[in-house]
RNA sequence: GUCCACGUAGCUCAACGGAUAGAGCGUCGGCCUCCGAAGCCGAAGGUUGCAGGUUCGAGUCCUGCCGUGGACGCCA
């Protein structure tokens, strides 16, 4: 019987030398320590310290508390234990309060690298092979997407990729708000209006939405304060006119939605139009963004219409709900909030689709891991409907794998004044505009590049400048939303946002263009690449070196990425190995170096270093112009 | 009121419980007759909100307080 479910093995987590070293040093705790420390992580760690080592080991400051020993004293015997690391490092030294410090043998660096380039540049496939469910975009049909929505995608995209890289099947899910009463209002109102929805905007659409909205808002309190505080009879017949208004707007709508659920032809195909309007103007700012999404990536709200019912039933038979002034409610131990799954009115919640959802994910889909990206100020709503989930046992798979649910709340985009953003109207900043202004940017920036004569972009037709100034521009945007911590909100700047200079995007194309251009420098020179791409690796000077560690890194950093779903450490590292670059291509000069037998080696090197930097791009979802 | 997140250099942000808390922007000073200066090298800049605690070791974990933001039963 196979079980595709095997839980990954730390040791097979990370390939290349820090992965030997940790098998060498787990079996030297063991021998040093005996029984009950078969299995210890060794802590071993990326040093610091570049002076001192290129890999440490904190284990033994840890075990020395628990084996009542001296943690200097068992470093030393751990290192004495561990002989057969002097295949690979120098003499271990222990240091400070038992740093097991590390240094690799150039012969070691090199065949690591040779390992790496052999073999798929250090990524170490997931061994789950369950599909990864993430939830992204999730707009709403009839209003304009927004920055909000802007993220979640770019976010989305990137962890679906990190977990596609790593061989896993990934099912990218818009969670699409297509149905429910505040799309059944803003079709009452058009229709009523008699609206062409063959050949409406959305621009349109979004103003009837407000628009419906604002109409069905009765505001019987406000009506009460008018009588208590006695205004006019005017103000008080106004209100009360306004109250019956919305009331008999909403009754109106409500009965649209059940018309449509009932199948009605007429509306059915009127409620399509309003989607694909929708759609057009997403999948238009997707496509420029470089999101992987499309028509078959939706499964809206309406998706799970049939299944609310059934979904509600479930938990009124395992008893995990129970009914509170007419209301159906979960309720948890630990808080005070109950979760509502069924209204006094026999109606749904968007909680109720929720639940759903994440039922067909694990039960249908099979997916061990649903990943949401939405907005942090739904992390109490994500909690009480993945709390409910656990309750019912949802959060399993037909094979009886344990499914993480994990909501990715990021923060919100604030302008200037620190509120959620808005233009000087007091409307949504539209993402297009945003998206027009990047490219607009990294156009401009590249032209006055290709201005340079000695530019490699000098002479090229401004078609192509305006299309590298569009993978610049947003990459720029692209990256600033990945780049730092999800959780925290940020304040937009646009000059900041298209910022080319520093930790950006732009500045690791950069880079990744600059290699681009000397391997092509060296083609020119008639160095064939089949010549050194069988060089031998020779790691020497220190910049080689430091470039050499960060790039045996790779592999361990997209795995971690997969685990935090955290995109900025990736960004981090792929910054570090842009810097690292740079100082190695200042420092070491490549095409003419002092000694001719390094020109090979290098370009060898330089076109790893390319490799993976368009990989870890790729990832991020950012584009690797070879000229910029 | 209850619950949750976040407070790190002037600004924007990093830092798997590890050694001397790091970048970018801005400021100051160097480096293009030499593979792309969107770059490199250097300087200045810190009581990690405050107070306790756990730990061999705390920006990181725990408790309290202060500040900011968010969420809180029939909207999504």
């Amino acid at each position: 019987m196979s079980s595709p479910m095997t839980p990954e093995a730390p040791s097979t987590t990370s390939a290349g030398p820090a992965s030997a070293i940790e098998a060498v040093l787990r079996r030297a705790i063991h021998a040093a320590l005996g029984r009950g420390f078969e299995d210890v992580d060794p802590m071993l760690r990326p040093s610091q310290r570049p002076d001192l080592a290129d890999f440490q080991s904190n284990c033994a400051m840890a075990l020395a508390k628990q084996a009542a020993r001296n943690p200097r004293d068992l470093a030393q015997q751990i290192v004495r234990e561990a002989t057969d690391l002097l295949a690979l490092c120098e003499p271990p030294e222990v240091a400070g309060p038992g740093f097991i410090n590390l240094r690799l043998r150039p012969s070691a660096l090199a065949a690591a690298l040779d390992a790496m380039e052999a073999g798929d540049l250090g990524i170490v496939r997931d061994l789950d092979t369950h599909p990864v469910v993430i939830d992204l975009c999730a707009v709403n049909v009839a209003k304009q997407m927004h920055v909000g929505h802007l993220r979640s995608c770019i976010i989305g995209d990137a962890l679906a990729r990190a977990y596609e890289r790593r061989g896993r099947p990934v099912f990218r899910e818009n969670h699409l708000g297509d149905w429910g009463l505040p799309i059944a209002m803003v079709l009452h109102r058009l229709r009523r209006r008699g609206a062409d929805l063959r050949t409406i905007s959305l621009e349109d659409l979004d103003r009837a939405y407000r628009a419906a909205q604002a109409e069905g808002r009765a505001d019987p309190a406000g009506l009460e304060a008018a009588r208590r505080f006695r205004a006019g009879p005017h103000r008080i017949a106004e209100l009360e006119e306004q109250n019956e208004g919305a009331q008999e707007t909403v009754d109106g709508a409500r009965r649209l939605l059940v018309a449509l659920q009932q199948g009605d032809p007429d509306l059915e195909r009127d409620w399509r139009l309003l989607i694909d309007c929708t759609l057009r103007a997403l999948f238009d700012a997707i496509r420029i963004l470089g999101v992987r999404l499309g028509p078959e990536h939706n499964r809206g709200e309406s998706f799970y219409r049939d299944r609310l019912a059934a979904t509600v039933a479930a938990f009124e038979q395992a008893g995990v709900a129970e009914v509170h002034d007419g209301a159906l409610v979960v309720r948890f131990d630990d808080r005070e909030r109950p979760l509502l799954i069924r209204k006094s009115d026999g109606g749904f919640l968007y909680a109720t689709t929720d639940l759903a959802a994440i039922r067909f994910r694990t039960h249908e889909l099979n997916a061990s891991r649903i990943v949401y990206v939405v907005d942090a100020r739904q992390k109490d709503h994500f909690r009480d409907v993945f709390d409910a989930c656990r309750r019912m046992g949802w959060d399993r798979t037909p094979d009886g794998v344990q499914a993480d649910l994990v909501h990715i709340g990021f923060g919100s985009v604030l302008g200037p004044d620190r509120r959620p953003l808005k233009t000087r109207s007091g409307e949504n900043v539209t993402l297009r505009s945003l998206l027009d202004e990047a490219c607009a940017r990294g156009h401009a920036e590249v032209r006055q590049r290709a201005a340079q004569e000695k530019s490699p972009t000098a002479g090229l037709p401004d078609e192509d400048l305006r299309e590298i100034g569009r993978m610049v521009g947003i990459a720029a945007i692209k990256y600033a939303d990945l780049s730092s911590d999800l959780v925290r909100d940020y304040v937009f700047d646009m000059d900041r946002l298209i910022a080319f200079e520093g930790n950006t995007g732009p500045y690791l194309q950069y880079a990744h263009a600059r290699i681009c251009s000397i391997l092509a420098r060296a083609a020119e020179e008639g160095i064939e690449a089949s010549a050194w791409r069988t060089a031998p690796f020779r790691i020497e000077e220190p910049a080689e070196k430091a470039l050499t560690l960060l790039l045996l890194r790779y592999g361990a950093v997209m795995t971690d990425m997969t685990r935090s779903l955290e995109p900025h450490r990736l960004c981090g590292y792929l910054f570090d190995l842009s810097n690292a670059y740079s100082a190695f291509y200042q420092s070491c000069p490549v095409l003419r170096p002092d000694d001719p037998s390094r020109r090979l080696p290098r370009l060898r090197l330089c076109d790893l270093a390319r490799r993976v930097l368009a990989d870890g791009l790729g990832v991020l979802g950012l584009a690797a112009p070879t000229r910029m």
